[in-house]
DNA sequence: TCGTTTCGCTACTGACGGTATCGAAACCGA
DNA sequence: TCGGTTTCGATACCGTCAGTAGCGAAACGA
């Protein structure tokens, strides 16, 4: 059932490394100075590869996001615990190494770039407002504003301070959103 | 008590020139395409002009955007009144042709320039900050996190849609941070 | 008219995203 | 071992844009 091999040299597992490269690339030297020729160099690869596999800088964060955040961690039984749940995790891998710092600018460049809008859309959040609309039953609008209050949130701390914010700034942004959507 | 008119050649009211032409220009093209040689020739004067007064192409647009906001129209007698009327102030102000775009494009450019954020902080955040704790008579640290929260998720929507939040979901976000603030 | 300051213009540098080309490497099947 | 196929590496290159240098001219006050 497995496809045949198709012929030729493999693409041997280079994305794991690309991605680890990038995210450390941009923890280092921020999300502008992590130039292609510089996050190519991390990884022992050549600029012109990275261009074969992902058609722009953009693309590639995105790509590089999907992989570092994974799926939210919510189970679909508990409405309040959910949301707290994926508030603390979205906070937690903002605040891993590069993370953040590839989230706000991957995100600053998509506004005045459709295609990049596009995909950060479709592969970023798509994927996360299907699940929580499923887990928290709630509806495509309320979870688009949840999903903005987040982010945005969480982001705008990072972008202002340069830091993650805060526990308990974070314990307060659960309990606002919690009240919020529990409140009728 | 007025200073001495300087001698030389007087510095004419460029400003309002070159703020008007770069919220046009960003409008038009968006804040990557929006480059200081157009801006430049939006407004009818020299790109080196531009950069005898204003060091960077961020602190342009962050005192364009100073221009653009004015102060904020709290009154401080009612909180609850003051946080929706700067709640729906700068859900307007942001919806405006090009400030949207230029508030998100220089908040972008501010995650890894460390002089822009201190520009962004000092210049914009700063007397909103202390404006909104007298008037909402708060500790720094909730004004901050109303900030967060309020220009965070309009902006995250402005840059996941391209488009300024519709107005229920301003409304709903008006309650949920006024009831998380009235609260106790 | 002279001194001072600002402006316009042209030309330039350096960095970066992205592309083109060509030869070599890595695999499969025979 | 030997072609066929695909991917990779290296180098060179283009276009754009932020930011700078230098010079002459314009706009004032005295």
């Amino acid at each position: 059932m497995t496809p045949a091999r198709p012929p030729g040299r493999p693409r041997v597992g280079i994305d794991a490394e690309v991605f680890a490269a990038t995210l450390a690339t941009v923890h280092d030297l921020g999300y502008t100075r992590a130039t292609m020729d510089r996050i190519a160099a991390a990884a022992g690869v050549a600029k012109t590869t990275l261009y074969r596999r992902w058609p722009s800088k953009g693309a590639l964060i995105a790509d590089c996001l999907v992989d570092a955040l994974g799926p939210v961690p919510v189970r679909g039984v508990d409405r309040g615990e959910d949301m707290a749940t994926a508030i603390r995790w979205i906070t937690g891998k903002i605040g891993e190494p590069g993370v953040g710092a590839a989230f706000a600018g991957v995100f600053v460049d998509a506004v005045n770039d459709s295609a990049l809008r596009e995909v950060l859309a479709t592969r970023l959040q798509e994927p996360y407002r299907v699940a929580l609309q499923e887990a928290l039953g709630e509806s495509e609008q309320r979870v688009l504003f949840f999903i903005d209050v987040v982010v945005g949130t969480l982001l705008h701390r990072m972008g202002m301070t340069g830091a993650p914010m805060v526990d308990s700034d974070v314990t307060a942004l659960i309990e606002m959103i919690g009240h919020h959507f529990t409140s009728d």
